[in-house]
DNA sequence: GTCTATAAGAAGATAGAC
DNA sequence: GTCTATCTTCTTATAGAC
């Protein structure tokens, strides 16, 4: 790993701990091992650390999306994987989501900067909106939306249905960045939530 | 109001929006409109304006939480008024809940202010998590649990059923503290997401 | 590319006049 | 209780040797 990559690496450690103002300089190049004249070979500013920062991991997101294809736009190609969906692969789906979130280093700690910036700069807001909001509600309106022309769930409208779905794996989300020793709770209260979930929508589940 | 009373209004403000670190004293002593070391006769330090913010903004949260009962402990209390229990209630509450939470200028302020704060301090990860986790959500199970009792709900488990009906308000809470213009859509997906649930939940509604 | 030395300015806080 | 003047320390950033 080159000094410039071990250098975004730790700032966004403690940008995500701790929040842009709340760092300096001198402890990132502490955490990279280097005296804090150093880091202005690699960087221009501490802005350009944390601009540097930003473009990676939002490349990085945009690649997940594409790939694990929860941009929404590609739902329906995940028919074919969800069509015949199981209450076991309901909470498998979920479970797994939530942890992924949860347990990705540089996911978690994008999602911590994006929560200590949001609502200092516009464009991180925006950020933070579009990958815990927005992409993943529109995602699952998609794939409910599909399940309910199926018949595999009936009852509900896809939008709220991705709501309910969603909203609480967001919510024990939050509350185990906050508190790492809530996770246990968390996951069993959303197996529960997603059973009952399938419950209540579940047409042949 | 006394200038004691401007300064933490008008730091609770500034640090809502900005962070701690990112506040300066003489932004503080700007937003009241004297000089900074004037600060200084009211305050020990910078510190001891964030503390002073606190200690009155946990008492109006603590003293809120007992007269309006959302503490869980007084949920019985309010079986009296939902033991009968319509769709429409049950909707007014939802919509009043997020409504005085997303409006209240204190609440509001307040809630941003721990959202920076969570990950630096331990003590203000317990406070969000209180009022924002773990009291809203013991409430409604108390509530959710009478109310099954009385076969006024069924089909659930109260802390599911709690998750269930409080997950997707918290979730447009902190949608629309980024984004105020999301308020109306935000208010019609609570309303939508509240008549779904009480018709999967709704015994006699 | 890393270091030491250092500049330049910002930020928190105090002294003392009014 | 507010002000001007000032102090100290912190923070970012640069210069220039190695």
């Amino acid at each position: 790993m080159t000094t410039k990559q071990r250098i975004l690496d730790e700032a966004l450690t403690l940008f995500s701990e701790k929040g842009y103002s709340a760092v300096y300089v001198g402890d990132i190049a502490e955490a990279v091992g280097i005296k804090p004249p150093s880091l202005y070979k690699h960087f221009k500013s501490k802005q350009d650390i944390f601009n540097g920062i930003l473009e990676i991991l939002t490349q990085d997101y945009n690649k997940q999306a594409t790939e694990l294809q929860l941009d929404g736009v590609n739902a329906d190609k995940d028919v074919g994987v969800f069509s015949a969906i199981s209450e076991d692969e309901l909470l498998k789906m979920g479970r797994e989501l939530f942890l992924y979130m949860l347990h990705d280093d540089k996911v978690r700690k994008f999602r911590k900067l994006l929560t200590l910036e949001q609502f200092h700069h516009w464009e991180l807001a925006e950020i933070y909106t579009k990958q815990y909001v927005d992409e993943p509600l529109s995602y699952q309106t998609t794939l409910f939306s599909l399940l309910l022309t199926k018949g595999n769930l009936e009852g509900g409208v896809p939008d709220i249905m991705a709501l309910h779905f969603y909203a609480p794996i967001y919510l024990m989300l939050t509350l185990c960045d906050r508190d790492a020793k809530r996770e246990e709770e968390a996951v069993q209260l959303i197996e529960g939530h997603i059973r009952q979930f399938s419950k209540m929508y579940g047409g042949e589940l």
